[in-house]
DNA sequence: CTCGATGAGTTTTTT
DNA sequence: ACTCATCGAG
């Protein structure tokens, strides 16, 4: 392959990222400077320049969206399907790895994949049979501590006490969630990738096949890796693999889940000799845009510092509209993307970002009455939908028999006559004899200590089951589920329920079979030598990919979405809306200095999505969780220096009368946000926000005795430190 | 088993 | 204000 393909479609600093010499490479990528192209293109040119076999690639994704598109633009460049080369997602990958190596990781052919729904059944059970009172104990917070502490890499046994209640308990689930997943055979997200990092340590055989094998990993999106993704890395790169990360400091938002940006920090030093590139020149946003956005995420501290340039138009002024209220923000917004579409846009060149996706809800009335298509993003997915859950759950009992979540979603489902008594008379069997639901249903027909009645139709459940075992071997994997779905009476469940909902409903376990249908003629690749069970992969798959969100896409829609979702997308025209304190930033974040960095850059990820104009508005009075507030304008607002604005004016009038009024000026109170002060009284505090102007100005410290406070610059006297 | 009352929680989300 | 899960009564 000619190298000029590879090398002419790139500007300087990607074109010496892209042939960096052999070895561990750090790219630098602000937002739109061709992250993406730069990892693709480096690919590319291992294989041609370097003559690196496929064979020898790894490339890491965080959400199979990144893994597709990737892979395709790969297929693109190179004009051939790169075989041979894994290109996935941390949890894709590390489940490829498991599912040869099943046996060495201590876990049965057949495991199967949890979703975080599944997770929190699981522990809801556990909970329950520990004889912890679940009002006490809730099992969402059980998942936290135990997800954050396998994303540390960190199992019940290296975590103490120190004679805490909490932690006692937390520790005693923890142990208690471990054994049951491996008694039934199951699998969470974390554990697929904790599970793979201990194969690897206690196996080095193993491991050492893998670092022969990859010499070249490539990472996207470096920034939102965490501690155990970390670990991972460093571990299959070993000495001599070449790792190529890109991400972007700025862009990390989601570090209250696990990610660490300082893992770019570190990379440097944990990964021998690497070199470093930045990419800056932005080729999505004007120059007003890239501006602001810069200016806001200035205000950040120990950034690794970048600075977007653009060779482009400066562009129109950012539009900001001080609406009355959420309705008056929302009719706004809608009346702007009519125009825009009046004038020859499209709808889908439209976004409307929020920072919650409770915001929807009016911008969704706003646009039902003016007759615009829109699409919502977020919510659920296809193979989360209850329906699609059900199927599966018959699906996943009939290939893992001792998958106790799943026997005990569809012990009564369609409802069968067995009720509580006696899934706890055969619950209690299990754990008595420390096996599964299923062999303990078995246990519990012989054994007859139920009314006649529950016995029959626990009888009648198992040899229905049987039944169905016997009557899908044979079967291809999508007859196997259209059999199931009609046999399981699931059908017939669904269809008594009445209106919209039932037929939804038939509608998507329709769907499944089409997905099943769908999935053999494109099976995932695998490396065992044993003979892979077409429906065991179909269940991970369905576990590991949740699928589309809602369709409609074909339509010309606005769209909606939150800041976090629109990471990595970009628009014409960007609608960040409720730039309000309290909302955006969001009170939960105010009195911590390193959310409301995060918050900050989110905010940043929102503006640069914007490629020709972006409009910020925020409402004076906003409705609540049911009640009226009233709040100031976001801080990000005035970090916005105002030569690129322009504050938009309804209502005729004033419009064109006042030049457009300057906001609270940068910082009248010669204090730096995250800056260190010393209060006589309070002692030592982060400044956090300040408001007003001269003698009136105001600061908010959050300081670390105290906490968070507001105070007169006039009588506080705070010293910097 | 289904229905309605009651109460808790309500930032962001992928795998 | 609204949703969602759980629980007790019919």
């Amino acid at each position: 392959m000619d190298v000029s393909t590879i090398l002419d479609p790139l500007n300087d600093a990607q074109r010496q990222a892209v042939c960096a010499a052999s070895g561990n490479v750090l790219v630098l990528a602000g937002a739109g400077s061709g992250k993406t192209r730069v990892l693709v293109h480096r690919i590319a040119w291992l294989m041609s320049a370097e003559n690196v076999s496929p064979y020898g690639i790894v490339a890491v994704t965080f959400t199979n969206k990144a893994a597709a598109e990737m892979r395709g633009r790969i297929e693109r460049l190179l004009g051939i399907p790169p075989s041979g080369m894994w290109v996935g997602t941390f949890h894709g990958i590390a489940h490829r790895l498991l599912r040869a190596h099943y046996k060495e990781a201590g876990l049965s052919q057949n495991f199967q994949v949890m979703d975080s729904e599944d997770q929190l059944r699981a522990l809801r059970r556990v909970i329950r049979d520990m004889g912890l009172d679940d009002a006490k104990w809730p099992a969402r917070e059980a998942q936290h501590f135990i997800n954050a502490r396998k994303d540390e890499g960190l199992r019940p046994q290296h975590l103490e006490h120190q004679h805490d209640p909490f932690l006692k308990h937390m520790i005693a689930i923890y142990t208690q969630y471990d054994s049951y997943c491996q008694r039934t055979g199951v699998v969470d997200f974390a554990e697929l990738l904790l599970r793979n990092h201990e194969l690897w340590l206690q196996h080095p055989e193993i491991l050492q096949h893998y670092q022969r094998r990859f010499k070249h990993l490539l990472i996207d999106e470096f920034q939102d890796t965490n501690a155990l993704q970390y670990a991972w890395v460093r571990l299959l790169a070993g000495k001599t693999a070449a790792v190529f990360a890109v991400g972007d400091d700025d862009q990390s938002i989601y570090g209250w889940r696990g990610a660490r940006v300082e893992n770019i920090l570190q990379f440097n030093q944990d990964f021998a000799q690497a070199s470093s590139f930045r990419l800056e020149q932005n080729y999505r946003s004007t120059g007003n845009i890239l501006n602001a956005a810069n200016a806001v995420i200035a205000n950040n501290s120990g950034r690794l510092g970048k600075t977007l340039w653009t060779a482009g138009k400066t562009g129109e002024p950012i539009r900001l509209y001080s609406a009355f209220n959420e309705q008056d923000e929302a009719q706004f917004v809608v009346d702007r993307i009519a125009e825009w579409v009046e004038q020859g846009g499209t709808r889908q060149e439209c976004a409307v970002l929020y920072r919650s996706n409770a915001q929807s809800r009016v911008l969704e009335e706003i646009l039902i009455r003016h007759g615009m298509p829109y699409r919502v993003y977020g919510g659920l997915r296809f193979f989360e939908r209850q329906e699609i859950k059900d199927a599966l759950a018959y699906l996943r009992l009939l290939s893992h028999p001792d998958d106790d979540a799943s026997f005990e979603r569809i012990i009564n489902l369609p409802p069968r006559g067995i009720g509580t008594r006696s899934v706890d008379a055969v619950r209690e069997l299990a754990r008595g004899g420390g096996i599964s639901l299923w062999r303990a249903l078995h246990h519990s027909i012989e054994h007859q200590q139920l009314a006649a009645r529950a016995v029959e139709s626990l009888k009648q459940f198992a040899n229905h089951m049987a039944r169905m075992h016997a009557a899908i071997k044979a079967l291809s994997l999508h007859e196997q589920i259209e059999q199931v779905i009609h046999d399981s009476g699931l059908i017939a469940h669904y269809e008594k329920e009445k209106g919209e909902r039932g037929r939804t409903r038939i509608e998507n376990l329709q769907e499944l079979i089409s997905a099943g249908r769908a999935f053999s003629e494109a099976p995932p690749p695998t490396d065992s030598d044993q003979p892979v069970d077409p429906l065991a992969m179909f269940l991970s798959h369905a576990a590991l990919e949740a699928g589309e969100r809602q369709g409609d896409e074909w339509e010309d829609c606005v769209q909606l979405m939150t800041l976090h979702s629109a990471k990595g997308l970009e628009f014409k025209q960007v609608f960040l809306c409720g730039l309000e304190e309290g909302l955006f930033p969001h009170k939960l974040s105010a009195s911590d200095a390193s959310k409301l960095e995060e918050e900050r850059r989110l905010c940043y990820v929102g503006m640069t999505r914007a490629m020709e104009c972006l409009t910020l508005s925020h409402a004076e009075k906003r409705r609540l969780y049911g009640e009226e507030t009233f709040a100031r304008p976001s801080r990000f607002i005035r970090e916005i220096p105002v030569e690129f604005l322009q504050e938009v004016r309804l209502r005729g009038s004033v419009s064109l009368a006042l030049p457009s009024q300057p906001l609270p000026a940068q910082n009248e109170t010669g204090l730096r946000l995250g800056q260190r002060v010393l209060h006589a009284k309070f002692g030592e505090g982060v400044v956090l926000n300040y408001e007003g102007q001269g003698r009136h100005a105001r600061v908010q410290v959050n300081f670390s005795r105290e906490g968070c406070k507001w105070l007169v610059m006039e009588y506080a006297n705070l010293k910097q430190l």
